[in-house]
DNA sequence: CGAGAGTGTCTTGATATCGAGATACTTCAG
DNA sequence: CTGAAGTATCTCGATATCAAGACACTCTCG
């Protein structure tokens, strides 16, 4: 079974056979296959009408569990994106009715944002469907493998592991 | 050893405990480890005065061989941006004197994008360097695991394979 | 209690990307 | 040879993001 990576790996092997290529190997597919998964979400939310951002900021408030609710400084540092992005997101997904916006009342600089009944409908769908394009995906593997490569994939994780 | 993922898993499973999480664990480990990647990438890239989107390109380039040439629709193939990006992408890199742009003398319609001297010292510079802060990542697993862990994304990655 | 440091959020300006359309050239059928 | 369809590249307008800074409020410590 041979992948894109492989002619990759020819390529840069032929230009520079001197250089030890084992982590193209490795990184190189991941990087890809993000790619990959990335356009796979595109296509398995966009039947439940949200965008990929939008399921971010969903899920985010959705995992919070009862009453769903976050800060935007929270959400930030769920989803990786700058104070700037966030804004505009919780505009847009407010906008559309899926989450509401209001002023903390222990903090007056805060605000809380909550997920909407509209909002948990639409993370749900959306994330039923995810999985069920993940785990077609998935189906190249056997379980065994499954777990070893989730095992293989934490361990070069966890350096990344932030103590948040 | 823990890592991000495992924290998410669990929010999932107390809120979505009734559905098969098991797709995430492998998922959106590879999504995750995506992303620190690009930024472990960003890093090795700075010290050579590159960035991301040009070490891209001047790769494709590199690796096609002497004479380091190839046509802008070649180039999207490649790198997965479209048209518009690679002009754009070109035209920065042309003038930071990394390539050079000419007329493709068989065809009146194309151009050819060929790496410059510079261009071939800066890619060669930076590839070592991006080498050596993604092997330093892989020192997490041995050997054996490594390739173990390169043959199951492979498995992943084929049904994506592209017939180009 | 008051000043300064810290924190949370929003605003602004710049930028890289995408998608669609325009342009120029090539190829092929008749 | 000619017209139509195809191909290669570039241009243009819209958009989401980031980075930096502004602003309002809170906390801490003398």
């Amino acid at each position: 079974m041979r992948d894109e990576v492989d002619s990759l790996l020819e390529a840069w092997g032929r230009e520079r056979g001197d250089l030890d290529l084992a982590p193209v190997a490795v990184f190189s597919r991941v990087s890809r296959l993000a790619r990959h998964l990335e356009l796979a979400r595109r296509d398995a939310f966009a039947e439940h009408g949200i965008e990929q951002w939008e399921f971010d900021v969903l899920a985010a408030l959705r995992r919070a569990g009862t009453p769903y609710e976050l800060s935007p400084g929270r959400l930030l540092k769920e989803t990786l994106v700058t104070s700037g992005t966030m804004t505009n997101r919780v505009d847009r997904l407010s906008a559309r009715g899926l989450v509401e916006r209001y002023p903390d009342p222990d903090d007056r600089r805060g605000v809380i944002v909550r997920l909407t009944a509209e909002g948990k409908a639409a993370v749900d769908g959306a994330f039923a469907a995810l999985l069920d394009a993940e785990r077609a995906l998935l189906e190249a593997l056997p379980e065994r493998e499954r777990k070893k490569l989730a095992s293989l994939l934490r361990q070069l994780l966890a350096p990344f592991a932030d103590p948040a």
